[in-house]
DNA sequence: TTGACCCATAACCGCGTAGTTATGTATCAG
DNA sequence: CTGATACATAACTACGCGGTTATGGGTCAA
């Protein structure tokens, strides 16, 4: 049974499909088209892709005409940051990292 | 030519991998032997983990004796905080999340 | 030196997956 | 209605990868 870790680690292990996702992170929603025209594949290829990155929990897609927007679910993150920061609790100089993080997002 | 994201992500996405980096991160440093006990494979399987681990810069081994001590970097873990933080630089209430990181790391 | 031990490497196998082309299903234009 | 467009699905292929067993190469004990 795949762990909600295993989920998302492995649906943004793909360059491909962590490309699509960090377009949509940047550029707001997206067609499929739109995605297709930038990621270097074919279309079907794009649509697998959103199809895992949907299942995942990743993306969420809407329906309009007889084009598919689809637009990024930044909250889906959290558990890669639940991750992330229980790898690092028991470490001795714990918020060197997380520190800069904060700095740079700040300014 | 991999990113040091695609390195990351794909080192992290296979589930008994990122058991033995969590074993490592939590347990601090340990033998192979010792990670093969609870990691549900065979001793080379482990081994080969191990070197993808090492390839990413995640982990760094020590020997000793006849046997590998294995430690997690985990400062290696950086390029995943830094993507994290980029996909959610966009975002209308980007603190929400680490703010709730934060107050978990405080307690 | 001999044998047991720890680990790495080699060689091989099966399967999942990312890619393709082809086709299906709606939707809009004319 | 007809054709074109946008996307999803199907069917197939190729290859990478995680697993195994077998073996090699050092290291310690006796």
């Amino acid at each position: 049974m795949p762990t909600p870790h295993d989920v998302i680690f492995s649906a943004l292990a793909d360059p491909t499909r962590r490309g699509i996702f960090e377009r949509l992170c940047r550029g707001g929603e997206q067609t499929v088209g739109g995605l297709t025209a930038m990621a270097g594949v074919s279309q079907p290829a794009v649509s697998k892709h959103l199809g895992v990155l949907k299942k995942a929990g990743l993306v969420l897609d809407r329906h309009e005409g007889r084009q598919t927007h689809y637009t990024a679910r930044r909250q889906a993150l959290a558990p890669l940051v639940d991750w992330t920061s229980q790898m690092t609790e028991f470490w001795g100089s714990r918020f060197d990292d997380l520190d800069d993080l904060l700095k740079r997002m700040d300014q």
